[in-house]
DNA sequence: CTTATGGGCTTTTTT
DNA sequence: AGCCCATAAG
């Protein structure tokens, strides 16, 4: 079991019955390290499986963490608490829901739903919205939960925050109410239910002998509350993090937690793993650079004992699409060398950009797969469905009430539910029950819709789960409309989708076949617990595994493929070949972060993470223009290319100055415009009072001198050109007002 | 009152 | 390029 552990890694692994801080660099080992331990913690007869608990923080590190285990252990470990925070959480209030004053059906809301809450809360309350952003409020509202603070506590400095105190008042009501819970109250109630109840919170903390918690540094002030709580019965808390992989402030991770953990727990009890078993020389070299700007750190230096290996290649190009394109053929001759294509990762700091990088691709006929972006249970026909599914449930749900109220349209309007909602709030109801006191036309319509819910919670009351999501799906009206929307064929493939998914998610759980719920049996029961639920309906048990796992967005089409994700979603992950695209000032950077405190350096983290995810060869890819929500950005490179030593890094393409001036050598000249001729993002030609302009084009003008197109966007007199002065470096003019005259092409 | 249409505004990252 | 909302037609 220990083989190949180095000496760190192995003392880690065996430690004794005590507190520890594993302070665990990228590719130190971590996961093993975790896994290994707890095998040997059940092995050595020091714990049983049931004794443990262990927390990560997203689903796929849990998943991870499951089967390296599931080949170590003779037990079945589905059975085990092992998952993220939020999981656990649920697992525990599923389990003790009355305790926790929630109904057995408890919905989840996802941040989109929250929102939507919040949108209607404020309607309620009256409130101008041009004054309060529903987005600032729920960003309120989510900081305080992740603090672990009610509103009640809140002690508010000014007028602004008073209001925000009531509102998060008002939404906490509307929630209890509603019978759902965010993801932040998920984790506060199960805290607050372990404060109150001593009898379960003595049962919890005796039962769990060993907690080991992945990627430490990302736990906030309430998950932190959390795990000292169960701690506190004499259990031994296992913590693995790395401070330079803290990139989960903005949702309220503290890095502060691993000091304070360090002081009070684990003071005699720190190892450290400082030797990288992943990446080559020249990228752990660079990655040690960049993150020697950080001010703030506990200290440490990654090494390898293995080689050099390839320097990391950087390529500028000068428009986004060109360096699309430019990743595509380079893949391209990797592949024709033999590299897998699941080894290869495309990283990007914001979902956004995705889209170009998918389209090259594709239009390449490279298989590809993008994890996270819009998810599969986030689409608008999946969240319809899931919405009557909900209802099934619970008819109190007004959030997904109002969402399909008139999905498809059924001729209830903006009006008539206004006044239904004022109704409800008279007599305190909700939205449903309030339709008894409606007349008019809208009455009849909202009585139909009723009966519509009614009608369908009957017919699927002895259903088994797959046959009534497609019961639902069909009866609801959505199959039918969009049949008859002419885009709506991808709709309804997905829709399709989820009733098989329905399928294999009743098939997974039926393995475990776990023991209904009394009341007297719920302590001792939940030792065989199912991981999601318990004494829980199928159905409930669906949606709440569609709220925490939002799924990928694409059915695994092709297992071997080029991996494409959002630097965050890749942490954890490693790959043979990693290109960090996009790297420019604004997006990576993100402009965003220059306002926080401390932004820059989460950014700077957040690139450590990036490099340090690849194995073998690193390219890091810019493009001076790029088209972002519909307008064309130029921008210079990133900082953080700067901050690299030149020794590690080799340029290809062009390369800008620091100072945003390209500089372009003669000969490379034809060359760009060879090459921008194949961009597809932009126009290759434009016509402006007469004059034609194409890329490549040469060029004169009155004050800049003489240079050449490299870049066209917009038409007729709003045309914009990039061009390439051979003095003054590259400008942005628009065709409609500079005067320019053509001399060759 | 409802539904269709076009203009303005937007998104950083995730359980 | 897509989503939400104000405006106009049924």
């Amino acid at each position: 079991m220990m083989d190949g552990l180095n000496p760190q890694q192995r003392a880690a692994v065996t430690l004794p019955e005590q507190h520890a801080l594993v302070l665990a660099g990228a590719g130190s080992g971590k996961t093993r390290v975790l896994a290994t331990r707890m095998a040997w913690l059940i092995q050595t007869g020091q714990a049983s499986p049931f004794g443990l608990m262990a927390v990560t923080f997203t689903n796929k590190a849990a998943r991870e963490m499951l089967s390296r285990l599931a080949g170590r252990l003779p037990v079945q470990p589905r059975g085990m608490w092992v998952g993220t925070f939020h999981g656990l959480c649920n697992r525990l209030l599923r389990i003790h829901h009355a305790e926790a004053g929630l109904p057995a059906d408890f919905q989840i809301l996802d941040m989109a739903d929250q929102l939507a809450a919040i949108k209607r809360m404020l309607k309620a309350a009256q409130v101008d919205d041009s004054l309060f952003a529903p987005r600032d409020v729920q960003y309120f509202i989510n900081a305080a939960k992740e603090s672990g603070v009610r509103a009640d506590a809140i002690r508010p400095r000014d007028t602004r925050e008073r209001h925000l105190t009531e509102f998060y008042q008002r939404y906490q009501a509307q929630c209890e109410r509603e019978g759902v819970v965010d993801f932040g109250e998920l984790l506060l109630r199960a805290t607050e239910l372990l404060e109150r109840d001593a009898t379960l919170r003595a049962h919890y903390q005796q039962r769990f002998r060993h907690i080991l918690v992945d990627e430490f540094q990302d736990t906030n002030a309430l998950q932190y509350r959390w795990l000292q709580l169960l701690a506190q019965g004499g259990a031994c808390i296992f913590a693995v993090g790395d401070d330079d992989q803290s990139i989960y402030a903005f949702r309220g991770a503290d890095v502060g937690n691993m000091a304070d953990f360090q002081r009070h727990y684990a003071r005699d009890c720190v190892i450290r793993l400082e030797q990288n078993y992943r990446s080559s020389g020249h990228i752990l070299a660079a990655a040690n650079a960049l993150i020697a700007h950080n001010e703030s750190r506990l200290g440490k230096n990654l090494w390898t004992d293995a080689g050099e290996g390839e320097p990391i290649r950087v390529s500028e190009q000068f428009t986004d699409a060109l360096e699309a394109q430019w990743i595509v053929d380079e893949i391209r001759a990797m592949l024709r060398e033999g590299q897998a294509r699941d080894q290869v990762a495309l990283l990007y700091r914001s979902n956004a950009q995705s889209r170009l990088l998918e389209h090259a691709l594709f239009s390449a006929g490279l298989p590809y797969k993008v994890t996270g972006g819009l998810r599969f249970f986030e689409r608008q026909e999946i969240r319809h469905a899931l919405a009557y599914l909900r209802l099934m449930l619970n008819i109190r749900d007004d959030t997904s009430w109002l969402r399909v109220v008139n999905f498809p349209p059924r001729g209830i309007g903006a009006r008539s539910l206004e006044k239904l909602g004022d109704l409800a709030r008279e007599q305190a109801s909700s939205l449903s029950e309030a339709v008894d006191g409606m007349s008019g036309r809208s009455g009849v319509s909202l009585a139909a819709f009723r009966n519509l819910i009614d009608t369908m919670r009957e017919r699927t009351q002895d259903m088994g789960l797959p046959e009534l999501v497609a019961h639902v799906i069909e009866h609801s009206g959505l199959v039918r409309h969009y049949e008859q929307d002419r885009e709506g064929a991808d709709r309804l493939e997905n829709l399709r989708e989820l009733v098989s998914a329905a399928a294999a998610f009743v098939l997974e759980q039926e393995w475990e076949d776990w023991p209904a719920m009394t009341p007297d049996s719920r302590i001792v029961a939940d030792v065989d617990m199912a991981p999601s639920v318990a004494g829980l309906s199928p159905l409930a048990a669906f949606l709440s595994h569609a709220a925490l796992e939002a799924g990928d967005n694409q059915a695994q089409a092709g297992q071997d493929a080029i991996q494409l994700m959002t630097v965050h979603a890749a942490k954890g992950l490693e790959f043979d070949v990693v290109f960090i695209t996009g790297l420019e000032d604004g997006l990576f950077p993100h402009e965003n972060s220059a306002q926080q405190a401390a932004g820059l350096e989460e950014e700077r983290r957040l690139m450590y993470v990036a490099i340090t995810r690849a194995r073998r060869r690193l390219f890091l890819t810019l493009a001076q223009s790029r088209m972002l929500h519909g307008k064309t950005r130029y921008s210079r490179r990133s900082r953080f290319l700067d901050e690299l030593p030149e020794a590690h890094l080799k340029w290809l393409g062009v390369r800008s100055a620091p100072g945003g001036h390209t500089d372009v050598p003669p000969a490379w000249r034809s060359a760009a415009s060879t090459a921008a001729r194949r961009n597809t993002g932009l126009g290759s030609s434009v016509t402006v009072r007469d004059q034609d302009f194409r890329i490549g084009q040469g060029v004169r003008h009155a004050r800049f001198g003489e240079g050449t197109i490299v870049g066209l966007s917009g038409n007729g007199l709003d045309a914009q050109a990039r061009i390439q002065f051979a003095d003054v470096g590259s400008k942005t003019l628009a065709l409609g007002i500079a005067k320019l005259d053509i001399i060759a092409g």
